[in-house]
DNA sequence: ATCGAATTTTGAATCAAGTTCAAAATTTGC
DNA sequence: GCAAATTTTGAACTTGATTCAAAATTCGAT
């Protein structure tokens, strides 16, 4: 029966080729701009086909942030399999993230916007339980993490707190700090208040964060050559990736009248 | 003179109608359904009124996010100005923020709608302009607190950070935490994981990340009775209201699988 | 009070996409 | 080689945002 399978497999390379072109048009035109139709049609099938494979278009939607975050899972991996101190295991995985999201922002604001009760809600139950299992290598790496540090001894144990509870601390840090940034709300801020580069500050608070734990050694994110000596080599030995640039402090430029603070939106 | 005053008082007034009326309709039906006609429709008005108002459906949500931040100054002023300490004020901001969100969980839905780039980018630049604009209060306040912190000595000055970059750090903690528990993703970890309410755990590490930055006076969050005393106390002296239920610690269910983990998307 | 200009309101018409589905094309099993 | 089963097609349908010419209202001056 090696024909049936063919067909599965040919099957499967088309959705795939479907989620690529879905990509390169969102990369192209921006998620606005997304038609069903448009994708079908670059892709030199008629509409129908392509409801074959999503029963909607929030469907392909969340289909394709399952896949991106499927991408993800080695990148997490080498950072939780890492051979080093535990606090740097966690920080590798914030960098893994915050590489993926400087070279693709893209999946950042599609993850956003999956996210959305608009699409979320709309979504078929099936994609939505396909997205939560893709996400789970990735929960269950920082918890493995977050289990070495206290079997090591790096994190008292308890905090009262169980290994999972611990990684949605730096979780949810990073998810704020990056929702922010993509959405522009910290421009005028920064500007306004020389705050440097965002990341650099995500850096900085999940130090605090991660001190507040009581998570060994303990790191002064005060000091900045340290910062970045140390986020330099863990790109370098955990990614063989250059230190990105956008994390050098900001040039110091004309600070623009201190009173004027521009943005937020609280909640 | 008094009758141009008049026109736009009412065309004001009927502005908010409008804006009452949508709020309804997303209550009632959701935001997903929320019909331009049926707004106007409802308010006894042509379709066309309402773009009078407002250029277009983004351009609606955007003044809806925005004037629902407007109804929160007050309740962040109270917190801000509180005569307490430094720490409990902050903590007192998150409070503030989470009992929005427990008595209207839309409100949160909508911003962060509204903050994707699919909403922000396709609302008039005045829209966003208005938006952030309004922000700048709350941001404000929650500023003047780690001033004051520093100034009074909670806070040893420095952190090699600015009192705005401080207070973002914990901003960014719970807009990552609602995100997550808005979206649902931290019910199949919590039941795995008996994780206990969300709104306790970003209790828990609000007083990590403040401990972390060295905010006197420290706190231990393993202790249960203490963080619900001391989130009781604020709750009472700085919004008179009561200690919200969704704080205590969930009732000990029967454990499901622990080796079933369940969730993320971890961007 | 009355008239014509200016402004505002109206809602049917327009337009844009997402979605469907009956017909056409293709594949399968015999 | 053929009929049943499956898949593909894309034009038609549907929904809902947006527009805009006509109708209604307000205004200012006489």
């Amino acid at each position: 029966m090696g024909t049936k399978d063919r067909r599965l497999r040919e099957r499967a390379q088309r959705e795939q080729r479907f989620l690529d072109k879905a990509q390169e048009l969102i990369q192209r035109d921006g998620l606005l701009s997304l038609q069903m139709s448009r994708i079908a049609e670059e892709c030199d099938y008629a509409t129908g086909t392509l409801y074959q494979h999503f029963a909607s278009k929030e469907d392909l939607l969340v289909a394709l942030a399952t896949r991106n975050c499927l991408s993800r899972v080695d990148l997490f991996e080498r950072a939780a399999r890492w051979h080093g101190p535990t606090r740097e295991r966690m920080l590798a995985i914030a960098l893994a993230d915050l590489m993926v999201i400087r070279e693709q922002p893209e999946h950042f604001r599609l993850a956003q916007f999956v996210l959305t009760d608009v699409i979320w809600g709309a979504a078929s139950p099936a994609s939505r339980q396909r997205s939560l299992e893709a996400s789970a290598p990735l929960s269950a790496l920082t918890d493995s993490i977050v289990m070495d540090a206290i079997a090591i001894g790096d994190l008292r144990a308890g905090l009262g707190l169980s290994p999972q509870a611990v990684a949605i601390g730096p979780w949810t840090l990073s998810l704020g700090m990056h929702t922010l940034t993509q959405a522009g709300l910290l421009e005028g801020l920064i500007e306004a208040h020389a705050l440097g580069d965002p990341y650099r500050l995500l850096m900085k608070h999940l130090h605090f964060l991660l001190n507040g734990y009581g998570w060994q050694p303990l790191f002064d994110p005060a000091d900045d050559d340290a910062l970045d000596a140390l986020t330099a080599r863990l790109c370098r030995e955990v990614f063989d990736s250059p230190y990105p640039q956008a994390f050098l402090p900001t040039a110091p430029t004309a600070l623009s009248d201190a009173s004027r603070i521009e943005v937020s939106t609280h909640d």
